[in-house]
DNA sequence: GCGCACTACGTACGCTGTACGTAACTAGGA
DNA sequence: TCCTAGTTACGTACAGCGTACGTAGTGCGC
């Protein structure tokens, strides 16, 4: 009726297995492992449905009967690499517990680098994201305050996380395809850089620039956000 | 020598007119407007090369003479709404001024919501960003620490402010070029989250929704969250 | 045992970015 | 002043993409 609308489909809602016809010959969690595997090798661009279905050893078209549109491939890939969480007791220091959550989610997109790409809230509500929220809950247990107030603290935590991730990562990133090296795009940038920079018309960028600062230790530019972050938050 | 290894190139480096041959049909704005009005109006998948060359007048390859790969396009773009920043006068007060930078940030990034998929730290050095990091630096001027620092600042600033629009705009985006309405989505997820919550597998989650909370008032949690950040800055 | 819902998959369409070749044009050096 | 080298303009072509559709074949529920 009216038409052919298609019916909206969340992947989660769908049984793997009906009951009718031929068992499938895969589940849905080779072919997220297919698809994270070529992820992880070969970058995000490395996953087409073509490629993951030659992976997987099937026609094109046959992925299809799993994965309806490429954006459930996406979200199966962002649920199984969420099932790396490793969940642990509470230790009753929720700020403690936040840092470790916040480390462990930086590991985890340091290992899948196109993982900041694909996040978005509308995978919020995959198996392995509500167990790991449900855990982050858990370690704010002895926060006193309403859970509202506690999701947007997750929420500002894990944004913080994934654009420091993807601002580390994104050199690298972008750099992958590329047929010249990292140094050699970098060289280039900064030598225009330079010339914008000596050209006066920004003297703090010119300073910022010239400042004596030795090199950045990530990690503890990470451990400053997160302390920013959490010790600033007194309900 | 070494083959062809395609000179790498920062747009930016090139100038727009070298002098020899004749003279260009259009002018790095003149595209970056074209380009930039298709993204509004029909997402960021409608900037296709073909797309911004018909609606400029000229043949696809010609485009390539102005803008030598699809990611430079995007550059452009990026540069040229960062041009729609307005700088005034720094108060004195770089709370307040920062604030208003990120205020003014959000409602760039609304009215061009594919703007927050572009952002990337290597568009950091544009003209226009570095107009707008000029800015900012100048705003900071009262506060008394080292560049380093205030640029951090600024990232994590710019980060959280990113995050947060993305995650507003997330859905909406989403939903643009899908065949059935948001509502009918949104239904069919919470119809799935809300079996997911009635299982018992997840107490907090399940105490989450059904918490009484009233509407959320997405303003006010975006300046709650700049609260948080700017206010727990004390060098 | 019948029928239907499912799996499997080849073909095909329209779209993408862009490499390459060719023709026209114009400014700089002789 | 003319020549020529570097640019602009653009059509053609290719490889790859997501996926609609049609056709077989398969096995569970009735």
């Amino acid at each position: 009726m009216a038409g052919r609308p298609a019916v909206p489909q969340v992947i989660w809602a769908r049984p793997e297995r009906t009951g009718r016809g031929p068992r499938p010959a895969f589940s849905r969690a080779d072919i997220a492992a297919v698809a994270v595997r070529l992820a992880d090798e070969g970058g995000l661009d490395a996953v087409s449905m073509r490629h993951v279905a030659a992976d997987l050893g099937c026609g094109t078209m046959s992925l299809y009967n799993y994965v309806p549109r490429k954006e459930d491939l996406h979200e199966l890939m962002v649920d199984a690499v969420g099932g790396e969480h490793e969940l642990w007791e509470p230790s009753g220091d929720w700020r403690a517990d936040l840092r470790r959550v916040a480390h462990q989610t930086r590991e985890l997109m340091r290992r899948h680098p196109w993982l900041p790409r694909l996040m978005s809230p509308v995978y919020g509500f995959s198996p392995n994201a509500l167990r790991f929220l449900e855990h982050c809950l858990a370690c704010m247990d002895p926060l006193d305050a309403p859970y509202g107030t506690k999701l947007q603290l997750l929420a500002l935590l894990n944004g913080c996380v994934t654009t420091y991730v993807a601002n580390e990562l994104a050199t690298a990133e972008r750099t992958r395809a590329l047929p010249w090296s990292e140094e050699q795009e970098n060289q280039v940038r900064i030598a225009y850089l330079g010339g914008q920079i000596a050209s006066g018309a920004y003297p703090r960028m010119a300073a910022a620039f010239t400042e004596d600062a030795g090199p950045i230790d990530l990690e503890a530019v990470f451990a400053w956000m997160l302390d920013r972050v959490l010790d600033s938050f007194t309900p």
